[in-house]
DNA sequence: ACAAAATGCTAATACCTATTATCACATAGC
DNA sequence: GCTATGTGATAATAGGTATTAGCATTTTGT
């Protein structure tokens, strides 16, 4: 029983039903502590279902002092790692009854989306992609956050093992022979990124092969990153036999680059990428890639949010880190030396 | 001056500059006919700056009768085509200082998010990827609607020229001497695909070529369904010699299909899909699409709204039609008839 | 039958802002 | 000096809900 936009209103019902507006409230609210009588109650429910009543979320909010509304942060959506944690997240946050009010920002563009969402009374923030370190302090500051892959001491976090991913990237290829290997990795100091790079470098060091400057190239984490990224790594004069890439998107570029200068996968040159988006699979041959559970990622961000929500902020930070597995397809073969021909 | 969450409100503005709460709320509203004498005007706003005042959406929105948000509705975000949509989509509106609340879903829950959307007194709604006409009636009443990719004679769309699509793909592929066409389509009746068809479907026609019905093939709208729809087009004993896909990730599927199985592109067959998402030039050959503005749909969708919304819904439904374009890659080409060997 | 306790509802109020009507005061007009 | 006009602020209120305190009524205990 709607007119246009304007609804039914907490007071209406409770003057149909003969009764007060907040005999409406407690009724709806289940509230326990409240003592309806169960005639009353039942009169209230019927008219309010037949009323089509739902309780007006903005006014809700005012009082409560909550919005049931969550933010979630990312670098971009071209990334699909990025739209399957927000998929996650918003089915969990949508069946938790929480919205989900997402911002697409960059560098300093994030205080002032994180500023839109406090006007908006936001109950939490979900932040992916983006280092909360580079953010001034003041602009997390009494919010309730949990990060996405990226550790930190004063929030708490979901993430995947970006450290182990560096470590079996670095296994894998030396497993397969591979001496001279590189990384391609992104010239913004994105963490998850940094961990997975540290993770190969530190993994290399230990297994006494070193990662001369050449070997490490930075670029934008995007296909188009990866694919200058390679470019640049094949016009050395000595060729890595191996490389790996902070992540898939980067992978792919570096896939195509690797295609249109008639370099064979894997014969002539390894490749492994990290994030197992779908399009790993669809380019031929199939990228080798370490897998992480995006989706899961989002919908365990939101748990954990909701749990702090719930505990007024009162709860220390907590951290969860989800492990990460090689699926090793076709960019990824056994270091065969140069036969001399 | 925030401590916490909780946040300076304008009576304590008020206070501080020696006036009442309803002063603050005019110097600040800008209120043309709100007369304000220059002196009072400038101390509010410099208390108000000094205690870093902003004012609270709820209770604006409340009063205002406005959220100053926007749902935006998707069946899901591994389309690319999607992301790219809410990317343009979002930038907009929140430049315009409105939020995005995003939902993810199909069928009947459509219906729920709506529900929720409303309850929070959303100003206007973005719906992509599903078919209004599927929707209860009762569920978009008197809310602003903007549809992406669909026509329709009750609310506003904006939408790229999907017949035209179709018609390109069929004047494309019969160019090239294909006279042995096919296409791959979706199961559930989208309805931008099912336009594509019909553009295509009806230029085949045009130039007198049939389509049998088993070179008419549906399946799931993903990578999987358009692998499994081609390897299906692949056993028949008479194969199509070119296939249009209704979207770039059954083109892309469609494309793997052809690699596993050995067909040459765009030797044994031309394969054209639409969209061209970034993944289409990844892909070796690289896939021949039909190109559409996906970013600056989302983003008219968001502008022809805010319009319908500050017209308060008087405004008769808009529609806005971007032209698409042929971006022809390596897997079409012309139709060689088969040598005898 | 009367005090005590429990029950069932409402009055009052808060949440925070926007807006209309109104009031006090100053200025202008003659 | 008195009315008419304008100016600049505030009082009152709305917007829709939640919540606490309190009131009236019934039930219980003896």
């Amino acid at each position: 029983m709607r007119i246009g936009n304007s609804r039914v209103t907490a007071t209406e019902v409770a003057r149909k039903a003969g009764v007060s507006q907040p005999t409406v409230s407690l009724v709806l609210s289940r509230n326990p502590k409240a003592r309806v009588a169960p005639a009353t109650r039942a009169r209230v429910l019927k008219i309010a279902q037949e009323l089509g009543y739902r309780p007006n979320r903005l006014a809700q909010g005012l009082v409560r002092r909550r919005s049931y509304a969550l933010g979630v942060i990312v670098p971009g959506f071209d990334n699909p790692v990025y739209a399957a944690v927000i998929s996650g997240a918003e089915k969990v946050a949508a069946q938790a009854g929480y919205a989900v009010l997402l911002c697409e920002a960059k560098g300093s563009e994030v205080v002032q989306h994180l500023e839109a969402l406090r006007d908006r009374q936001i109950d939490g923030v979900i932040i992916a992609g983006i280092a909360a370190s580079t953010l001034p302090a003041a602009a997390l500051d009494g919010l309730n956050v949990v990060l996405v892959n990226q550790p930190s001491e004063k929030f708490s976090t979901v993430g995947s093992d970006s450290l182990k991913a560096g470590t079996i990237a670095a296994e894998h290829l030396l497993s397969l022979g591979h001496r001279r290997l590189a990384f391609l990795g992104p010239a913004d100091a994105i963490p998850a990124f940094r961990l997975r790079e540290r993770g190969f470098v530190t993994a290399l060091r230990g297994s006494g092969v070193s990662l001369p400057s050449e070997f490490l190239h930075r670029a934008a984490a995007t296909v188009a990153g990866g694919l200058a990224g390679m470019r640049a790594l094949l016009a050395l004069s000595e060729r890595p036999t191996a490389v790996f890439c902070a992540n898939d998107l980067m992978a792919l570029g570096a896939h195509k680059a690797c295609s249109v200068a008639g370099v064979g996968l894997p014969r002539d040159l390894s490749l492994l990428g990290c994030d197992d988006i779908e399009m790993a699979q669809l380019v031929t041959p199939e990228l080798s890639t370490i897998s992480l559970p995006a989706r899961e990622l989002g919908a365990r961000a939101v748990r954990l949010l909701l749990k702090q929500i719930d505990a007024d902020g009162a709860l220390p930070p907590a951290s969860q880190l989800l492990a990460v597995k090689l699926v090793a397809r076709g960019t990824t073969g056994q270091h065969t030396p140069a036969q001399p021909s």
